[in-house]
RNA sequence: GCCCCCAUCGUCUAAUGGUUAGGACGCGAGAUUCUCAUUCUUGAAAUCGGAGUUCGAUUCUCCGUGGGGGCGCCA
């Protein structure tokens, strides 16, 4: 019923519409060029590709430009392909997969460039100079000095070709200087490339960042002069950096996918969390599965402006979903993280550790967090914090903590019931007695028995680490030269 | 310099030719809790400016301003 509802809706809204399209199967894809890590905004844009053919039942395509041979790397590669299956974007045809109009390699693919490129030179859309191949645009030509190049520069009055986007509406431009489509090294150029590709393989739709846009009138002119009707274009708004001027880049904070993974956020976090920008779904929720989303997703819905990073927003949506993590998952993961990052003895006990972080998972920010969350669970030497030994010791001093540590020992050895609710009552009681608050013993206690102030549930941090254990880290504190 | 795109709280955004302009992050306050985190309640916070169209404009048009992008034998 809701599909129903939002494909009428969203024809209705859709402001540019192109029946001629959307007879034909969509098929979409994304072009990384890998040469260098898995940037953000690459990922968004592959995103919004995925969504879309996800959306409509489509095929999502993955093609590698790796036209420039100096600059491409495997390592790259990996990275391109490592992060898009964390985020969980699988593709129908492309590296590893195949498909009907392979190879999805550029660099595989020269012998139809140069077909394509023949025919440009055969028609005379397309001349050699300085040894390499010229697009032409037709229209009157002149010499003039261009202001930018600081060069005189031969100019051609090309009529305006229109880009049709999705997104904008229709874009109209004018191409005004003949591009390089084969370069004099021998490799094709990349808009040349990325126009052939998108013809032989069919593309229907070109949902690519918004600095595309005024490279669009070029291929626009190659689709045109190769005979070839264009795609529909869809030209996502682009992500800046959170503070500061322009877009986002390789090297600012956050830009990487890879920090990401090597932090262990949840890769629907950051997914979901990506989707919001420059698209959101129309409803107050944010935080949603990504078959909601994928149900939801359509072009016209996605924004014109820019979208400013925020990191805080994205680690928020971490928390989120680290929390609603099922006691099993949160285990496994947690695992995999206290592994990882050697903060587990090979020879941990199982069920202790799931009780571990099972008591720790509510308080937990994120995964990234826990191997210093629980490092007190997990060693015996874990120093002490200092701000949190202050605090501690700021209302009391000294004495007054060792007392109060003392008595607490008197309490823990006559406690038979070793279990949160049972030393919570008891720990009343007692505390009543001796006319103190339970906050005393409480601060004191976890103080000797992890060294900080903060920490999960303080009952069940005692129920965890055992009767025994409690007993002598107290003991061994109050032992300590320090804290005679 | 030329061309293109864009403009709602600090940020991401919703909505509308007539609304108390909504939500989320962040920030402030309060409550709860053993701490922290959560949770709950709550507060501050926006339609870039100027014309025009209109009974009425944040919404439509134009101009300005601001922001972003492009102008490679990079992709």
């Amino acid at each position: 019923m809701g599909s129903a509802f939002l494909a009428v809706e969203s024809l209705r809204k859709n402001r540019f519409n192109y029946p001629f399209i959307m007879s034909e199967p969509i098929r979409v894809r994304f072009a990384p060029s890998p040469t260098g890590f898995f940037h953000i905004g690459s990922a968004r844009t592959a995103l919004f590709n995925w969504l879309y053919a996800r959306h409509t039942g489509g095929t999502f395509l993955l093609r590698i430009e790796d036209t420039d041979s100096a600059r491409n790397t495997q390592q790259a590669l990996n990275f391109l392909l490592d992060g898009m299956r964390w985020l969980g974007l699988d593709w129908d045809e492309g590296p590893d997969r195949g498909g009907d109009y392979g190879p999805y390699f550029q660099s595989q693919r020269g012998e139809i460039y140069k077909q394509y490129r023949d025919k440009l030179l055969a028609a005379g859309r397309a001349c050699e100079k300085d040894g390499a191949v010229y697009f032409k645009l037709q229209g009157e030509r002149k010499t003039v000095y261009d202001e930018f190049k600081k060069a005189e520069i031969e100019k051609v009055e090309a009529a305006p070709v229109t880009i049709r986007d999705a997104i904008h509406g229709d874009v109209v431009r004018a191409e005004t200087q003949d591009f390089v489509i084969w370069r004099s090294n021998g490799d094709p150029s990349f808009h040349f490339v990325n126009v052939v590709d998108d013809i032989e393989m069919k593309i229907t739709h070109v949902i690519r960042g918004e600095d595309h846009l005024s490279n669009s009138s070029k291929h626009v002119e190659l689709f045109n002069a190769l005979g070839a009707t264009p795609p529909v274009y869809a030209h996502i708004p682009l992500i800046l950096k959170s503070t500061g001027q322009g877009k986002m880049s390789k090297r600012d904070q956050g830009a990487l996918i890879e920090e990401y993974q090597r932090r262990f956020f949840l890769p629907d976090a950051v997914r979901n969390y990506l989707c919001l920008l420059g698209w959101n779904p129309k409803t107050d929720e944010e935080i949603m599965p990504i078959a909601e989303i994928i149900r939801r997703f359509d072009l016209p819905g996605i924004n014109k402006s820019n979208a400013r990073f925020d990191e805080k927003k994205m680690a928020h949506f971490n928390t989120v979903y680290t929390q609603a993590l099922g006691a099993e998952e949160f285990f496994e993961k947690g695992v995999a993280v206290l592994r990882a990052e050697s903060a587990l003895l090979q020879d941990a006990d199982i069920n202790y550790v799931k009780d571990v972080l099972s008591l720790c998972q509510p308080k937990l920010a994120g995964l990234e967090a826990l191997p210093e969350y629980t490092r007190y669970f997990f060693a015996e030497t874990y120093g002490e914090d200092v701000a949190a030994r202050e605090k501690t010791l700021k209302k009391k001093g000294l004495a007054g903590v060792r007392e109060v540590l003392a008595e607490f020992l008197i309490f823990a050895d006559a406690q038979t019931d070793w279990a949160d609710e049972p030393l919570e009552a008891a720990l009343k009681i007692f505390a009543e007695q001796k006319g103190r608050s339970t906050g005393e013993y409480i601060h004191a206690a976890r103080l000797a028995i992890s060294g900080r102030s903060v920490g999960p549930s303080f009952y069940g941090l005692l129920r965890v680490l055992g009767k025994q254990r409690v007993a002598s880290r107290i003991n061994a504190w109050l032992s300590k030269p320090e804290n005679l």
